[in-house]
DNA sequence: GTTCTTTCGCTACGAGTCGTAGCGTAACTG
DNA sequence: CAGTTACGCTACGACTCGTAGCGAAAGAAC
């Protein structure tokens, strides 16, 4: 892993791991670097290269898929050199990690004013995330990868998984507020609620799409939503 | 496809793609080949090679990963050349579904007498087998190879998704014939449900095991059947 | 036994990718 | 201005891929 950088860089400026590279997601477009933060001595590095690495990534991914991914078609597809690449992203995992991240910020939780219609709304959020090329290529790969690479594994949750258990404990939230749920007893057994009601909506949706390979259907969502609310949806 | 077997031979012998590997199971481990179905003219293809390159190929899958699998790494583990691996299976993809297909073939409805005892037994023996490593490597990356590769993608499902179902049509039956279920209105409708139950249980376990990393604990699998019976459990 | 057919292990090959190093140049700071 | 850093470019050794050619081994047919 201390592969990259060859000169003892600061680590605040690299997109690697402590800042992803969507923290600033609009600058001008045109012009590199009108981030007027803290700045380094020399030349800065391009803002507009970093952009366009991850678009190609995104692309190339969905194109030619992860095996397919090389880091010199990444690099020529971007109009940047290969060296460039290396220099901010030690290998292809991070890379593609940093570019398929930003994929999952659009998600949000709505509050429609009923847990039903919350859910059924989220569940098409992630079912319209899924049934992109880039997301549907990226994603499996990067969970295969994280099974060998424990490092990986944790970055991939700490910047894909865990914000989305966030949708759930607002949904929850929303509901007990709405007295469609029962406030929590105890912490930990809210915890532990939390992430199997999200283990089962992503699992299931995901394996819907991905390994079924059967679309997610208003139809479906509507029994799914069923299945998951249970007792309440009948009582 | 097409690449393998220089001659035109009978494609009967070759576990590539008609007849997986784990159709004879246990022969003679020192004999080559006690089959005595049909056979060839020449030198018969020792059957002990096709079981060594199938074992590495599981040993291999847990030690690298899919990335780090590779053929010349798989052969030499086999005590085999190179070339016969290429001589049976066109490519990774093909081996590895050949190896990890019969791995799934322990599953099995266990019929307990009970609804929510047959959901509890059978998410059991599913998470036993997610919990091996060979599994884990292989599976995320069969998915993700599949994603792109549609013909990959069918043999997946023909091989180790679509057997699974049945053990939920199978639950369903029983359950039904005990009285717990009511009796399917029509076909359809008792397919998708079928579908959607699969789904739900695959795709739960598969995630909390493969994405979220948390073992499939007693007491989890018992919150989880709550979830799935939904009304029964408390109505 | 002899002959025929097919598979076997081995070696070598061109093509492609990986990640790194070195160079001269461009961009921005003080 | 000098100092510092990032950039594009080229080249490199190491590795894997999938194939081809060879002589030898193992059964089948006679």
């Amino acid at each position: 892993m201390p592969a990259a950088q060859p000169p003892a860089s600061p680590e605040s400026t690299v997109p690697t791991c402590t800042e992803p590279a969507s923290s600033a997601p609009e600058a001008a477009h045109t012009t590199p670097e009108a981030v007027g933060a803290t700045r380094a001595k020399g030349r800065p590095r391009s803002a507009a290269a970093d952009r366009a690495i991850l678009a190609a990534t995104r692309e190339a991914l969905a194109e030619l898929g992860w095996g397919g991914l090389t880091m010199g078609h990444v690099a020529s597809r971007a109009g940047v050199a290969k060296t460039t690449l290396y220099r901010r992203w030690p290998s292809k995992n991070e890379l593609v990690v940093d570019a398929v991240a930003t994929l999952f910020d659009d998600l949000v939780m709505p509050d429609l004013g009923s847990l039903r219609a919350d859910i059924e709304a989220v569940v098409a959020q992630f079912a319209d995330l899924l049934a992109r090329p880039e997301t549907q290529a990226a994603l499996l790969a990067l969970f295969a990868e994280g099974i060998r690479d424990r490092q990986l594994h944790r970055r991939i949750r700490e910047a894909i998984v865990d914000p989305q258990k966030r949708l759930v404990r607002q949904g929850r939230s929303a509901a007990q507020a709405r007295g469609e749920l029962e406030a929590d007893t105890d912490a930990e057994s809210a915890r532990e609620e939390v992430d199997i009601i999200f283990d089962t909506i992503a699992g299931t949706v995901e394996h819907r799409v991905l390994v079924s390979g059967e679309p997610i259907t208003p139809e479906w969502t509507r029994r799914f939503t069923d299945l998951l609310l249970g007792p309440l949806a009948t009582c």
